[in-house]
DNA sequence: TAAACCCTGTCAAATTCGTTACAATACCGC
DNA sequence: GCGGTATTGTAACGAATTTGACAGGGTTTA
């Protein structure tokens, strides 16, 4: 991406060391000392530290080739910003020999910055506790999802139901969602997609399972859906694309490390159930 | 060191996130997306990274608990100065606070090898040839998927409607497959995701499919199902994931770029289909 | 030693920034 | 529907910052 990386303001101070001035041989030494913080409160107070005049700093500014200090100021922001970039975020080249403007690329970049997004977004205790709901097999696991989002919902189900019983799926036809509710009891766990264009219908049945004493999680966008606020947990995650859609590949994300952890929290008893699994569908019919 | 080690401004965020309005929750996310950088140029640009006004953001500094925007600043400052001088809290960056041990680093960091793994792995011209199989109105589109992989099947399918006519999806139970076929001609497109546990009906089913004269698109892993002898194109993906299942990110990822390349291929129709779309659901039930 | 030059700080003008007050809008419950 | 509340943006004000002009002080060179 920024094949033209520019020399550092820390290079060039060292390049430029030989003829600077008194002062701003002062201001260097502040700067590297807490580099490159010193550099980033206001002209006055890096200046004040420096134990030089304002004006001073203006003309290291200058000198170094900025037109003035907040240029200055928004180099060394964009040094540090780059700095702490994920490193995977730093791909040369993602697919050997597309180049960067296909799409492959340009999903994949998408993909990636949705998912350090979404990390930083979600909170990790958050996920825990939701993890930790799944985990108990005590109460039974609702999932649901909209229209876009009802395969999510079927694909986090259907894994679920691997590792635990008591784990289903709502109907896609909203017509059939009251009668999921009469089987669901007090503290049971209803898991929610809904991201934008929420809808209506869910929020409702949201709220009735709140009545009922579930207990809701959601997962939801950035923009977090209304339900959220029903919820005793939320998870928002960045679903942005380089196309019409939104992306969902951050729920499909979020819902395998949920399996994944919520195996790992009873991993006894789910090694068991997954070995029964083996055995009885194995026995139903044998590969070639 | 952090002795008086007072909670971050993304914890603070993130336990208020339930009642952030939506100006505020915009704020957070784009202070996420470059978290803390973006928070530390003027009030004024932030504002206008976030797309709210400037004293919204002045209103979400002090719904934190500051004084005002340069004490929020300043606060930003004195975490990512903390941060820099411990080395250790650069790399573990991914959630902010979860240790790198934690199954959400894990998952992520597994994600992205699988991504750039399979992009390697995965020839472009594949891609776009398959890309224009979908994309040909003139032939209909079956979607197809084993027990892990139908609700990707479903996902695929389902996004697929919305951008061009004539596709389906293929039925969860076997004992329905045969029938899908008599809707099906010569030149039609079958697309079939097909992980290990390969399944051996789907095997069969893929030769009918090919005997009838449908061409074959198989979506695989990087062991590559047997039904790759049958397809025209394959497309072999990584699937590694750190947990007792494979994960299956990376097939949505495929099935969210091959939507948007056929989307792009053909984009008049595809818009006057989507916005018709758009008023027929529109019309048929009102929000509220 | 004196003059020329460079460096540096003080001061004030111009601009930008942060903040407050207020009005418009959206949302909610009845 | 309708009134009340909450939320958001616009506009204006005061404060702080940035910048340019100027003058004092130090150093070098003839």
């Amino acid at each position: 991406m920024s094949t033209k990386s520019r020399t550092t303001i820390a290079e060039k101070l060292r390049l430029k060391s030989n003829d600077l001035t008194a002062a701003e041989r002062k201001l260097m030494s502040a700067l590297f000392a807490n580099y490159p913080m010193a550099g980033l409160t206001s002209i006055t107070e890096f200046a004040r530290e420096a134990e030089v005049s304002t004006p001073s700093v203006l003309r290291l500014a200058k000198k170094l080739g900025f037109t003035g200090f907040p240029a200055f100021q928004e180099r060394l922001r964009a040094e540090l910003s780059a700095q702490l970039q994920n490193p995977i975020a730093k791909h040369d080249r993602w697919s050997a020999d597309a180049p960067d403007t296909h799409i492959l690329n340009r999903f994949a970049t998408a993909a990636m910055e949705n998912l350090s997004g979404s990390l930083k977004l979600m909170d990790h205790r958050s996920f825990d506790a939701v993890a930790a709901l799944l985990a108990d097999r005590r109460h039974a696991v609702l999932v649901a999802g909209g229209r876009i989002t009802h395969s999510l919902a079927d694909y986090l189900a259907t894994h679920l139901k691997m590792a635990r019983p008591h784990v289903s799926l709502l109907a896609a036809t909203p017509t059939h969602w009251p009668q999921a509710l009469l089987d669901m009891h007090r503290n049971d766990v209803l898991v929610i997609f809904d991201i934008r264009r929420y809808d209506a219908r869910m929020l409702e049945f949201a709220a009735s399972a709140r009545e009922r004493g579930l207990k809701v999680v959601l997962i939801t966008d950035q923009w977090i859906s209304p339900i959220a606020r029903l919820a005793v947990h939320s998870l928002p995650l960045r679903i942005e694309a380089p196309s019409s859609w939104d992306s969902n590949i951050v729920l499909m994300f979020v819902a395998e490390a949920l399996v994944a952890a919520t195996v790992n929290a009873n991993w006894p008893e789910t090694q068991d159930r997954i070995s029964q699994l083996e055995s009885l569908s194995g026995a139903g019919r044998r590969i070639r």
